[in-house]
RNA sequence: GAGCCCGUAGCUCAGCGGUAGAGCAUUCGCCUUUUAAGCGAGGGGCCCUGGGUUCGAAUCCCAGCGGGCUCACCA
Protein backbone atom coordinates (compact mmCIF):
# COMPACT_ATOMS: atom_id res chain seq x y z
CA UNK A 1 0.00 0.00 0.00
CA UNK A 2 1.18 3.48 -1.22
CA UNK A 3 1.58 6.01 1.54
CA UNK A 4 -0.75 9.18 0.97
CA UNK A 5 -0.08 12.49 2.42
CA UNK A 6 -3.96 13.17 3.80
CA UNK A 7 -2.64 16.29 4.53
CA UNK A 8 -2.17 17.53 0.99
CA UNK A 9 -5.77 16.99 0.00
CA UNK A 10 -8.24 19.91 -0.26
CA UNK A 11 -11.07 18.27 -0.40
CA UNK A 12 -12.83 19.84 3.47
CA UNK A 13 -14.10 16.43 5.01
CA UNK A 14 -10.43 14.93 4.88
CA UNK A 15 -9.33 17.91 6.44
CA UNK A 16 -11.90 17.48 9.36
CA UNK A 17 -11.02 14.13 9.39
CA UNK A 18 -7.20 14.85 10.02
CA UNK A 19 -8.25 17.06 12.81
CA UNK A 20 -10.53 14.99 14.29
CA UNK A 21 -7.39 12.00 14.39
CA UNK A 22 -5.42 14.40 15.46
CA UNK A 23 -7.34 15.22 18.54
CA UNK A 24 -8.26 11.28 19.04
CA UNK A 25 -5.02 9.83 18.87
CA UNK A 26 -4.07 11.86 22.07
CA UNK A 27 -6.62 10.01 24.11
CA UNK A 28 -6.03 6.58 25.37
CA UNK A 29 -7.54 3.21 24.83
CA UNK A 30 -9.74 4.83 22.05
CA UNK A 31 -10.92 2.43 19.66
CA UNK A 32 -14.42 4.17 18.14
CA UNK A 33 -14.92 7.24 16.82
CA UNK A 34 -18.74 8.86 17.67
CA UNK A 35 -20.19 11.56 15.35
CA UNK A 36 -23.38 12.54 16.38
CA UNK A 37 -25.63 14.86 14.57
CA UNK A 38 -29.05 16.18 16.60
CA UNK A 39 -32.60 17.32 15.18
CA UNK A 40 -35.66 18.54 16.94
CA UNK A 41 -38.28 16.22 14.69
CA UNK A 42 -40.85 19.29 15.62
CA UNK A 43 -42.24 19.29 11.87
CA UNK A 44 -40.92 18.18 8.48
CA UNK A 45 -37.36 17.07 8.31
CA UNK A 46 -35.61 20.06 7.17
CA UNK A 47 -33.32 20.31 4.36
CA UNK A 48 -29.91 21.74 7.28
CA UNK A 49 -30.63 18.74 9.01
CA UNK A 50 -30.39 16.34 6.49
CA UNK A 51 -27.17 18.66 4.61
CA UNK A 52 -25.92 17.67 8.33
CA UNK A 53 -26.06 14.28 7.74
CA UNK A 54 -24.82 14.01 4.67
CA UNK A 55 -21.95 15.71 5.23
CA UNK A 56 -20.90 14.05 8.62
CA UNK A 57 -21.01 10.98 6.64
CA UNK A 58 -18.34 12.75 4.27
CA UNK A 59 -16.10 12.90 7.70
CA UNK A 60 -16.68 10.30 8.88
CA UNK A 61 -15.98 8.02 5.51
CA UNK A 62 -12.64 10.37 5.33
CA UNK A 63 -11.57 8.90 8.92
CA UNK A 64 -12.52 5.25 7.86
CA UNK A 65 -9.95 6.28 4.66
CA UNK A 66 -7.11 7.15 7.03
CA UNK A 67 -7.01 5.65 10.32
CA UNK A 68 -8.50 2.41 11.60
CA UNK A 69 -10.97 3.23 13.94
CA UNK A 70 -14.19 2.19 14.24
CA UNK A 71 -17.16 4.54 13.72
CA UNK A 72 -20.59 5.07 14.32
CA UNK A 73 -22.84 8.08 13.70
CA UNK A 74 -25.46 8.95 15.48
CA UNK A 75 -28.57 10.58 14.69
CA UNK A 76 -30.37 11.86 17.89
CA UNK A 77 -33.59 13.04 17.60
CA UNK A 78 -34.22 15.61 20.23
CA UNK A 79 -38.11 14.27 20.48
CA UNK A 80 -38.24 15.15 24.29
CA UNK A 81 -38.64 18.40 23.44
CA UNK A 82 -41.85 20.57 23.84
CA UNK A 83 -43.55 21.37 20.90
CA UNK A 84 -43.65 25.45 21.32
CA UNK A 85 -45.49 26.61 17.58
CA UNK A 86 -48.07 24.51 15.15
CA UNK A 87 -46.44 24.38 12.24
CA UNK A 88 -47.79 26.53 9.55
CA UNK A 89 -48.25 23.65 7.17
CA UNK A 90 -49.40 21.24 9.47
CA UNK A 91 -52.93 19.96 8.24
CA UNK A 92 -54.52 19.01 11.77
CA UNK A 93 -53.86 22.41 13.44
CA UNK A 94 -56.45 23.03 15.74
CA UNK A 95 -56.17 19.31 16.95
CA UNK A 96 -52.14 19.98 17.63
CA UNK A 97 -52.95 23.12 19.16
CA UNK A 98 -53.94 21.33 22.32
CA UNK A 99 -50.36 20.24 21.98
CA UNK A 100 -48.44 23.26 22.86
CA UNK A 101 -45.51 22.75 25.37
CA UNK A 102 -45.92 18.89 25.61
CA UNK A 103 -43.07 16.31 24.36
CA UNK A 104 -42.85 15.84 20.64
CA UNK A 105 -43.04 12.19 21.50
CA UNK A 106 -46.47 12.13 23.52
CA UNK A 107 -48.47 14.03 21.17
CA UNK A 108 -50.17 11.72 19.15
CA UNK A 109 -49.93 11.38 15.07
CA UNK A 110 -52.79 12.60 13.86
CA UNK A 111 -52.00 11.27 9.91
CA UNK A 112 -52.94 8.00 11.78
CA UNK A 113 -49.92 6.03 10.49
CA UNK A 114 -46.92 6.35 13.10
CA UNK A 115 -46.63 6.20 17.11
CA UNK A 116 -46.72 10.05 17.75
CA UNK A 117 -46.09 13.06 16.14
CA UNK A 118 -42.31 13.03 16.47
CA UNK A 119 -42.19 9.31 15.16
CA UNK A 120 -44.14 11.08 12.36
CA UNK A 121 -41.15 13.50 11.99
CA UNK A 122 -38.24 10.77 12.98
CA UNK A 123 -39.85 8.17 10.09
CA UNK A 124 -39.69 10.82 7.18
CA UNK A 125 -35.85 11.65 8.16
CA UNK A 126 -34.96 8.28 8.28
CA UNK A 127 -36.50 7.43 4.80
CA UNK A 128 -34.61 10.04 3.37
CA UNK A 129 -31.48 8.88 4.81
CA UNK A 130 -32.15 5.08 4.07
CA UNK A 131 -32.74 6.49 0.29
CA UNK A 132 -29.11 7.55 0.68
CA UNK A 133 -27.42 4.30 1.96
CA UNK A 134 -26.35 5.61 4.98
CA UNK A 135 -25.68 3.60 8.58
CA UNK A 136 -26.40 5.41 11.23
CA UNK A 137 -28.15 4.51 15.17
CA UNK A 138 -31.32 6.46 15.25
CA UNK A 139 -31.32 7.35 19.20
CA UNK A 140 -35.06 8.78 20.59
CA UNK A 141 -34.36 11.04 23.25
CA UNK A 142 -37.40 9.91 25.28
CA UNK A 143 -35.98 6.65 24.76
CA UNK A 144 -32.87 7.04 26.33
CA UNK A 145 -34.11 9.60 29.09
CA UNK A 146 -36.93 7.48 30.04
CA UNK A 147 -34.86 4.11 30.05
CA UNK A 148 -32.62 5.88 32.32
CA UNK A 149 -29.66 6.42 30.03
CA UNK A 150 -28.68 9.96 30.91
CA UNK A 151 -29.35 9.32 34.74
CA UNK A 152 -25.56 9.09 35.52
CA UNK A 153 -24.82 12.41 33.64
CA UNK A 154 -28.25 14.39 35.22
CA UNK A 155 -26.86 13.63 39.07
CA UNK A 156 -23.34 15.13 38.30
CA UNK A 157 -25.38 18.24 36.98
CA UNK A 158 -27.91 18.39 40.11
CA UNK A 159 -24.73 17.84 41.73
CA UNK A 160 -22.98 20.73 40.15
CA UNK A 161 -25.73 22.79 39.73
CA UNK A 162 -24.48 25.99 41.02
CA UNK A 163 -21.50 26.09 39.00
CA UNK A 164 -23.55 25.15 35.68
CA UNK A 165 -25.96 28.25 36.81
CA UNK A 166 -22.86 30.67 37.15
CA UNK A 167 -22.08 29.63 33.48
CA UNK A 168 -25.59 30.02 31.82
CA UNK A 169 -27.26 33.05 34.15
CA UNK A 170 -24.36 35.80 32.64
CA UNK A 171 -25.48 35.01 28.85
CA UNK A 172 -29.18 35.40 29.96
CA UNK A 173 -31.26 38.69 30.18
CA UNK A 174 -32.57 39.89 33.83
CA UNK A 175 -36.27 38.34 32.97
CA UNK A 176 -35.06 35.03 31.79
CA UNK A 177 -32.47 34.95 34.60
CA UNK A 178 -35.38 34.72 37.33
CA UNK A 179 -37.55 31.36 35.28
CA UNK A 180 -34.10 29.66 34.03
CA UNK A 181 -33.24 26.27 35.06
CA UNK A 182 -31.50 23.51 33.55
CA UNK A 183 -34.18 21.09 34.46
CA UNK A 184 -37.39 21.39 33.30
CA UNK A 185 -39.81 19.02 34.86
CA UNK A 186 -42.40 17.01 33.20
CA UNK A 187 -45.55 17.98 34.77
CA UNK A 188 -47.63 14.23 35.48
CA UNK A 189 -50.79 15.38 35.21
CA UNK A 190 -50.46 18.00 31.91
CA UNK A 191 -48.00 16.17 30.45
CA UNK A 192 -45.91 19.75 29.66
CA UNK A 193 -42.30 20.31 29.65
CA UNK A 194 -42.44 23.23 32.38
CA UNK A 195 -39.82 26.05 32.66
CA UNK A 196 -40.06 27.14 36.13
CA UNK A 197 -37.41 27.84 38.52
CA UNK A 198 -36.55 24.37 41.06
CA UNK A 199 -35.77 24.11 44.43
CA UNK A 200 -32.82 20.87 45.13
CA UNK A 201 -34.46 18.75 47.55
CA UNK A 202 -31.44 15.93 47.67
CA UNK A 203 -28.38 15.88 45.41
CA UNK A 204 -27.79 12.04 46.07
CA UNK A 205 -31.05 10.61 45.31
CA UNK A 206 -31.30 13.13 42.65
CA UNK A 207 -35.18 15.31 44.05
CA UNK A 208 -35.83 18.30 43.13
CA UNK A 209 -39.05 20.61 43.69
CA UNK A 210 -40.67 23.33 41.50
CA UNK A 211 -44.05 25.56 42.45
CA UNK A 212 -47.44 23.99 41.73
CA UNK A 213 -50.49 26.27 42.91
CA UNK A 214 -49.84 26.89 46.08
CA UNK A 215 -47.49 23.84 46.77
CA UNK A 216 -44.37 22.64 46.03
CA UNK A 217 -44.64 19.58 43.97
CA UNK A 218 -41.48 17.40 44.33
CA UNK A 219 -40.00 15.09 41.47
CA UNK A 220 -36.95 13.01 40.28
CA UNK A 221 -34.73 14.51 37.67
CA UNK A 222 -33.91 10.92 36.54
CA UNK A 223 -35.92 8.57 34.99
CA UNK A 224 -37.63 10.71 32.41
CA UNK A 225 -39.04 12.85 34.87
CA UNK A 226 -37.07 15.85 33.87
CA UNK A 227 -35.61 17.49 30.91
CA UNK A 228 -32.85 19.07 30.60
CA UNK A 229 -32.95 22.70 29.35
CA UNK A 230 -31.46 22.30 25.43
CA UNK A 231 -27.72 23.63 25.93
CA UNK A 232 -26.92 21.64 29.24
CA UNK A 233 -28.97 18.88 27.40
CA UNK A 234 -26.20 19.28 24.36
CA UNK A 235 -23.59 18.99 26.45
CA UNK A 236 -24.95 16.24 28.91
CA UNK A 237 -25.10 14.21 25.14
CA UNK A 238 -21.47 15.06 24.48
CA UNK A 239 -20.76 12.46 27.95
CA UNK A 240 -23.39 10.49 28.17
CA UNK A 241 -23.14 9.32 24.23
CA UNK A 242 -18.89 9.69 23.98
CA UNK A 243 -19.57 12.08 21.00
CA UNK A 244 -16.05 12.86 19.42
CA UNK A 245 -17.20 15.14 16.83
CA UNK A 246 -20.80 17.27 15.70
CA UNK A 247 -20.70 20.00 13.29
CA UNK A 248 -23.56 22.29 13.55
CA UNK A 249 -24.99 25.87 11.84
CA UNK A 250 -23.02 28.71 12.50
CA UNK A 251 -26.17 30.46 14.18
CA UNK A 252 -25.18 27.56 17.43
CA UNK A 253 -22.03 28.95 17.28
CA UNK A 254 -22.40 30.64 20.88
CA UNK A 255 -24.11 27.73 22.03
CA UNK A 256 -21.43 25.03 21.41
CA UNK A 257 -19.43 27.40 22.89
CA UNK A 258 -21.65 27.72 25.83
CA UNK A 259 -22.45 24.06 26.24
CA UNK A 260 -18.51 23.46 26.22
CA UNK A 261 -18.21 25.18 28.98
CA UNK A 262 -21.15 23.58 30.68
CA UNK A 263 -19.53 20.07 29.86
CA UNK A 264 -16.46 21.40 31.82
CA UNK A 265 -18.86 20.42 35.18
CA UNK A 266 -20.20 17.05 33.74
CA UNK A 267 -17.96 14.90 32.30
CA UNK A 268 -15.58 17.02 30.31
CA UNK A 269 -16.08 15.48 27.20
CA UNK A 270 -16.49 18.18 24.17
CA UNK A 271 -16.40 16.95 20.24
CA UNK A 272 -14.18 17.83 17.38
CA UNK A 273 -16.81 21.13 16.05
CA UNK A 274 -17.48 22.26 12.63
CA UNK A 275 -19.52 25.18 11.62
CA UNK A 276 -20.96 25.37 8.51
CA UNK A 277 -23.01 28.25 6.96
CA UNK A 278 -27.29 28.38 6.72
CA UNK A 279 -28.70 28.32 3.43
CA UNK A 280 -30.19 31.01 1.87
CA UNK A 281 -33.60 31.89 -0.12
CA UNK A 282 -33.44 33.67 -3.36
CA UNK A 283 -33.98 36.59 -2.12
CA UNK A 284 -30.71 35.58 0.48
CA UNK A 285 -32.79 34.94 3.45
CA UNK A 286 -32.07 32.11 5.58
CA UNK A 287 -34.11 29.38 5.18
CA UNK A 288 -36.27 28.00 7.55
CA UNK A 289 -39.53 25.73 8.44
CA UNK A 290 -41.68 28.30 9.51
CA UNK A 291 -41.41 30.88 6.04
CA UNK A 292 -41.59 27.81 3.71
CA UNK A 293 -38.94 29.75 1.82
CA UNK A 294 -35.88 28.10 -0.27
CA UNK A 295 -36.52 24.50 -1.32
CA UNK A 296 -37.51 21.32 0.97
CA UNK A 297 -35.46 17.91 0.04
CA UNK A 298 -38.71 16.68 -1.23
CA UNK A 299 -38.86 19.69 -3.55
CA UNK A 300 -35.22 18.70 -4.68
CA UNK A 301 -35.60 15.78 -5.28
CA UNK A 302 -38.90 16.19 -7.56
CA UNK A 303 -36.41 18.04 -9.98
CA UNK A 304 -32.74 16.34 -9.55
CA UNK A 305 -31.22 13.45 -8.26
CA UNK A 306 -30.27 12.19 -4.95
CA UNK A 307 -26.60 12.80 -6.63
CA UNK A 308 -27.03 16.63 -7.70
CA UNK A 309 -28.63 17.05 -3.87
CA UNK A 310 -25.61 15.82 -2.42
CA UNK A 311 -23.03 17.39 -4.79
CA UNK A 312 -24.78 20.76 -3.79
CA UNK A 313 -24.32 19.89 -0.02
CA UNK A 314 -21.07 18.81 -0.26
CA UNK A 315 -19.83 22.25 -2.13
CA UNK A 316 -18.39 24.83 0.40
CA UNK A 317 -19.93 24.03 3.38
CA UNK A 318 -18.82 27.43 5.20
CA UNK A 319 -20.00 29.50 2.36
CA UNK A 320 -23.78 31.29 2.64
CA UNK A 321 -25.23 29.33 -0.38
CA UNK A 322 -28.60 30.41 -2.25
CA UNK A 323 -30.75 27.24 -2.04
CA UNK A 324 -32.99 27.44 -5.24
CA UNK A 325 -34.75 25.77 -8.04
CA UNK A 326 -31.98 27.31 -10.42
CA UNK A 327 -29.46 25.02 -8.46
CA UNK A 328 -30.69 21.81 -9.68
CA UNK A 329 -29.78 22.07 -13.34
CA UNK A 330 -26.28 23.24 -12.24
CA UNK A 331 -25.68 20.44 -10.21
CA UNK A 332 -26.97 17.75 -12.26
CA UNK A 333 -24.61 18.80 -15.17
CA UNK A 334 -21.62 19.14 -12.59
CA UNK A 335 -21.94 15.40 -11.17
CA UNK A 336 -21.73 14.58 -14.75
CA UNK A 337 -18.78 16.69 -15.35
CA UNK A 338 -17.10 15.09 -12.21
CA UNK A 339 -18.43 11.59 -13.09
CA UNK A 340 -16.37 11.77 -16.20
CA UNK A 341 -13.80 13.32 -14.65
CA UNK A 342 -13.18 10.43 -11.78
CA UNK A 343 -13.22 7.76 -14.40
CA UNK A 344 -9.51 9.30 -15.61
CA UNK A 345 -8.07 9.66 -12.49
CA UNK A 346 -5.32 8.55 -10.16
CA UNK A 347 -6.45 7.11 -6.56
CA UNK A 348 -5.00 10.22 -4.89
CA UNK A 349 -7.02 12.80 -7.47
CA UNK A 350 -9.76 10.82 -6.97
CA UNK A 351 -10.24 11.48 -3.14
CA UNK A 352 -10.34 15.21 -4.42
CA UNK A 353 -13.05 14.41 -6.23
CA UNK A 354 -16.78 15.27 -4.62
CA UNK A 355 -18.19 11.85 -5.76
CA UNK A 356 -15.61 10.19 -3.93
CA UNK A 357 -17.21 11.71 -0.71
CA UNK A 358 -21.08 11.64 -2.24
CA UNK A 359 -20.67 7.84 -2.92
CA UNK A 360 -18.24 6.68 0.34
CA UNK A 361 -15.77 5.87 -2.22
CA UNK A 362 -17.78 3.61 -4.00
CA UNK A 363 -18.04 5.34 -7.45
CA UNK A 364 -20.83 4.16 -9.82
CA UNK A 365 -19.84 2.58 -12.83
CA UNK A 366 -22.52 4.87 -15.52
CA UNK A 367 -24.05 7.95 -15.38
CA UNK A 368 -27.12 9.59 -17.57
CA UNK A 369 -25.54 10.01 -20.99
CA UNK A 370 -26.79 13.44 -21.49
CA UNK A 371 -26.34 17.03 -19.67
CA UNK A 372 -29.91 18.05 -18.18
CA UNK A 373 -29.72 21.31 -19.65
CA UNK A 374 -29.15 19.73 -22.76
CA UNK A 375 -31.76 17.74 -21.59
CA UNK A 376 -34.17 21.03 -21.10
CA UNK A 377 -33.56 22.32 -24.22
CA UNK A 378 -34.73 19.34 -25.78
CA UNK A 379 -37.80 18.78 -24.17
CA UNK A 380 -38.74 22.26 -24.08
CA UNK A 381 -37.87 22.57 -28.01
CA UNK A 382 -39.53 19.83 -28.93
CA UNK A 383 -42.30 21.40 -26.58
CA UNK A 384 -43.68 17.62 -25.26
CA UNK A 385 -43.86 16.00 -21.88
CA UNK A 386 -44.08 12.64 -23.98
CA UNK A 387 -40.79 10.69 -21.60
CA UNK A 388 -40.41 8.28 -25.14
CA UNK A 389 -40.49 11.13 -28.11
CA UNK A 390 -37.81 12.63 -25.84
CA UNK A 391 -36.38 9.76 -25.48
CA UNK A 392 -36.21 9.32 -29.44
CA UNK A 393 -34.42 12.24 -29.91
CA UNK A 394 -31.36 11.37 -27.43
CA UNK A 395 -30.98 8.27 -29.25
CA UNK A 396 -30.68 10.60 -32.82
CA UNK A 397 -28.41 13.01 -30.77
CA UNK A 398 -26.17 10.32 -29.17
CA UNK A 399 -25.77 8.41 -32.23
CA UNK A 400 -24.21 5.64 -30.61
CA UNK A 401 -25.96 2.94 -28.49
CA UNK A 402 -26.30 3.09 -24.55
CA UNK A 403 -25.88 0.39 -22.11
CA UNK A 404 -29.21 -0.88 -19.83
CA UNK A 405 -27.56 0.94 -17.12
CA UNK A 406 -26.79 4.04 -18.49
CA UNK A 407 -30.51 3.93 -20.11
CA UNK A 408 -32.21 3.62 -16.54
CA UNK A 409 -30.44 7.14 -15.88
CA UNK A 410 -31.52 8.19 -18.63
CA UNK A 411 -35.33 7.41 -18.50
CA UNK A 412 -35.21 8.91 -14.60
CA UNK A 413 -33.43 12.05 -15.82
CA UNK A 414 -35.94 12.16 -18.62
CA UNK A 415 -38.57 12.74 -16.02
CA UNK A 416 -36.88 14.97 -13.88
CA UNK A 417 -36.54 17.15 -16.83
CA UNK A 418 -40.21 16.58 -17.89
CA UNK A 419 -40.98 18.05 -14.13
CA UNK A 420 -38.69 20.61 -14.50
CA UNK A 421 -40.06 21.84 -17.85
CA UNK A 422 -43.62 21.34 -16.76
CA UNK A 423 -42.90 23.95 -13.29
CA UNK A 424 -40.33 26.24 -14.63
CA UNK A 425 -40.46 26.42 -18.31
CA UNK A 426 -43.51 25.90 -19.84
CA UNK A 427 -45.53 28.24 -18.43
CA UNK A 428 -43.25 30.98 -19.79
CA UNK A 429 -43.42 29.90 -23.27
CA UNK A 430 -45.80 32.03 -25.98
CA UNK A 431 -46.43 30.22 -28.83
CA UNK A 432 -47.51 33.12 -31.08
CA UNK A 433 -50.41 32.76 -34.15
CA UNK A 434 -49.52 32.98 -37.84
CA UNK A 435 -49.95 35.55 -40.35
CA UNK A 436 -51.67 35.45 -43.23
CA UNK A 437 -48.65 34.48 -45.21
CA UNK A 438 -47.51 31.86 -42.63
CA UNK A 439 -50.79 30.64 -42.08
CA UNK A 440 -51.50 29.84 -46.11
CA UNK A 441 -48.00 28.08 -46.05
CA UNK A 442 -48.79 25.73 -42.86
CA UNK A 443 -52.28 24.59 -44.37
CA UNK A 444 -49.87 23.58 -47.50
CA UNK A 445 -48.21 21.41 -45.31
CA UNK A 446 -50.51 20.13 -43.87
CA UNK A 447 -52.52 19.12 -46.88
CA UNK A 448 -49.25 17.80 -48.33
CA UNK A 449 -48.23 15.46 -45.47
CA UNK A 450 -51.41 14.40 -45.47
CA UNK A 451 -51.46 13.42 -49.02
CA UNK A 452 -48.53 11.30 -47.91
CA UNK A 453 -47.95 7.53 -47.39
CA UNK A 454 -48.13 6.29 -43.93
CA UNK A 455 -44.03 5.54 -43.45
CA UNK A 456 -42.43 8.93 -44.37
CA UNK A 457 -38.84 9.43 -43.44
CA UNK A 458 -37.65 12.63 -41.41
CA UNK A 459 -35.69 13.65 -44.93
CA UNK A 460 -38.94 13.00 -46.93
CA UNK A 461 -40.92 15.43 -44.62
CA UNK A 462 -37.45 17.89 -44.92
CA UNK A 463 -38.35 17.88 -48.23
CA UNK A 464 -41.64 19.25 -47.95
CA UNK A 465 -40.34 21.82 -45.56
CA UNK A 466 -38.35 23.33 -47.48
CA UNK A 467 -40.33 23.28 -50.60
CA UNK A 468 -43.04 25.09 -49.05
CA UNK A 469 -40.74 27.45 -47.51
CA UNK A 470 -39.16 28.36 -50.86
CA UNK A 471 -42.62 29.22 -52.05
CA UNK A 472 -44.00 31.63 -49.49
CA UNK A 473 -40.10 33.09 -48.76
CA UNK A 474 -38.11 32.68 -51.42
CA UNK A 475 -35.60 35.03 -50.13
CA UNK A 476 -35.36 34.34 -46.58
CA UNK A 477 -35.58 30.58 -45.71
CA UNK A 478 -34.27 31.24 -42.68
CA UNK A 479 -37.05 33.10 -41.96
CA UNK A 480 -39.40 30.12 -42.67
CA UNK A 481 -37.84 28.14 -39.98
CA UNK A 482 -37.52 30.79 -36.87
CA UNK A 483 -42.09 31.49 -38.34
CA UNK A 484 -42.21 27.57 -37.39
CA UNK A 485 -40.18 27.58 -34.45
CA UNK A 486 -42.23 29.94 -32.87
CA UNK A 487 -45.44 29.36 -33.91
CA UNK A 488 -45.45 25.90 -33.00
CA UNK A 489 -42.57 25.55 -30.11
CA UNK A 490 -42.70 29.09 -28.46
CA UNK A 491 -38.96 29.74 -29.16
CA UNK A 492 -36.51 30.91 -31.73
CA UNK A 493 -35.33 27.34 -32.81
CA UNK A 494 -35.53 23.96 -32.00
CA UNK A 495 -34.87 20.87 -33.18
CA UNK A 496 -34.39 19.93 -36.96
CA UNK A 497 -38.13 19.77 -38.02
CA UNK A 498 -37.84 16.94 -40.38
CA UNK A 499 -36.40 14.27 -37.71
CA UNK A 500 -38.79 15.82 -35.28
CA UNK A 501 -41.58 15.37 -37.40
CA UNK A 502 -40.70 11.54 -38.22
CA UNK A 503 -40.12 10.94 -34.33
CA UNK A 504 -43.41 12.84 -33.08
CA UNK A 505 -45.56 10.58 -35.54
CA UNK A 506 -47.77 11.95 -38.75
CA UNK A 507 -50.76 12.08 -36.53
CA UNK A 508 -49.40 13.85 -33.97
CA UNK A 509 -47.67 16.31 -36.30
CA UNK A 510 -51.11 16.98 -38.10
CA UNK A 511 -52.79 18.04 -35.48
CA UNK A 512 -49.95 19.84 -33.65
CA UNK A 513 -49.68 21.79 -37.54
CA UNK A 514 -53.84 21.90 -37.45
CA UNK A 515 -53.98 23.50 -33.72
CA UNK A 516 -51.82 26.29 -34.97
CA UNK A 517 -53.55 27.50 -37.85
CA UNK A 518 -57.17 27.13 -36.06
C1' G B 1 -22.85 44.86 20.75
C1' A B 2 -20.55 40.01 19.37
C1' G B 3 -19.69 36.18 15.78
C1' C B 4 -19.67 34.07 10.78
C1' C B 5 -19.55 34.50 5.48
C1' C B 6 -18.83 37.17 0.96
C1' G B 7 -16.30 41.18 -2.36
C1' U B 8 -13.15 37.68 -9.32
C1' A B 9 -16.31 39.29 -16.69
C1' G B 10 -22.67 42.99 -17.51
C1' C B 11 -25.25 38.89 -14.11
C1' U B 12 -24.72 34.15 -11.15
C1' C B 13 -20.63 32.02 -9.39
C1' A B 14 -16.07 28.37 -9.59
C1' G B 15 -10.84 28.63 -8.69
C1' C B 16 -7.71 29.15 -2.93
C1' G B 17 0.29 29.55 -3.81
C1' G B 18 2.55 28.59 -10.31
C1' U B 19 -0.36 31.75 -17.72
C1' A B 20 -7.55 34.58 -15.15
C1' G B 21 -12.09 30.49 -15.57
C1' A B 22 -17.43 28.44 -16.47
C1' G B 23 -22.66 29.21 -17.44
C1' C B 24 -25.92 33.01 -18.91
C1' A B 25 -25.92 37.82 -21.45
C1' U B 26 -23.48 40.55 -25.55
C1' U B 27 -21.02 41.12 -30.85
C1' C B 28 -19.97 38.76 -35.50
C1' G B 29 -20.21 34.49 -38.95
C1' C B 30 -22.92 29.93 -40.46
C1' C B 31 -29.19 26.36 -42.79
C1' U B 32 -31.48 24.26 -51.25
C1' U B 33 -30.95 19.75 -45.95
C1' U B 34 -24.63 15.01 -44.31
C1' U B 35 -26.39 16.57 -35.13
C1' A B 36 -30.12 24.27 -35.72
C1' A B 37 -31.43 19.51 -29.69
C1' G B 38 -27.64 24.58 -32.81
C1' C B 39 -22.36 25.30 -34.34
C1' G B 40 -17.95 28.48 -34.80
C1' A B 41 -15.20 32.96 -33.61
C1' G B 42 -14.62 37.25 -30.66
C1' G B 43 -15.07 41.33 -27.06
C1' G B 44 -15.23 42.02 -21.98
C1' G B 45 -10.85 41.67 -15.64
C1' C B 46 -6.06 47.20 -11.02
C1' C B 47 -9.44 39.15 -8.91
C1' C B 48 -12.45 45.69 -3.14
C1' U B 49 -8.08 48.84 -1.01
C1' G B 50 -3.35 49.08 1.63
C1' G B 51 0.57 46.53 3.93
C1' G B 52 3.19 41.74 5.00
C1' U B 53 5.09 36.50 3.95
C1' U B 54 7.16 34.26 -0.68
C1' C B 55 11.43 33.26 -6.21
C1' G B 56 6.14 33.87 -7.11
C1' A B 57 -0.33 36.01 -4.04
C1' A B 58 -6.96 36.34 -6.76
C1' U B 59 -5.24 32.40 -3.42
C1' C B 60 -1.80 32.61 2.94
C1' C B 61 -1.35 36.59 7.22
C1' C B 62 -2.63 41.63 9.24
C1' A B 63 -5.41 46.16 8.83
C1' G B 64 -9.18 48.86 6.49
C1' C B 65 -13.60 49.73 3.33
C1' G B 66 -18.09 47.81 1.42
C1' G B 67 -22.27 44.00 1.36
C1' G B 68 -25.02 40.10 3.67
C1' C B 69 -26.41 36.82 7.47
C1' U B 70 -26.63 34.96 12.46
C1' C B 71 -26.81 35.31 17.80
C1' A B 72 -27.90 37.97 22.22
C1' C B 73 -36.23 35.13 23.58
C1' C B 74 -36.75 29.59 21.80
C1' A B 75 -34.17 25.58 19.78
Amino acid sequence: MTEINFKKIKAWPFQEALKLKNRISKMNNKKNVTFETGYGPSGDPHIGTFAEVLRTNMVRNCLKQISNFSTNLITFSDDLDALRKVPDDYPFPEKLEKYINCPLSMIPDFTGKYNSYADRNNNILKDFLNNFGFEYNFISSTGFYKKGKFDKQLLIILKNYDKIMNVILPTLRKERRESYSPFLPICKQSKKVLQVPIKIIDKQNGIIAYKKNNHYEETLVTGGNCKLQWKVDWAMRWSALDVDYEMNGKDLIPSYELSSKISNFIENKVPVNMSYELFLDNKGEKISKSKGNGLSIEEWLEYGSYNSLSLFMYNNPGRAKRLYFDCIPKNMDDYRKLFNNIQNQDDIKKLDNPLWHIHQKKIPSHTYPIDFTNLLNLVTALNTTNASTIKDFVRIYLKESISIAAEKELDNVILLSIQYYKKFILPNINKRKPNKDESKAIKKLVSEIKNLQDHINAEDYQNIIYRIGKEIFPDDLRRWFISLYQILFGSDSGPRLGSFFYVYGKKNVLSLLERSIS
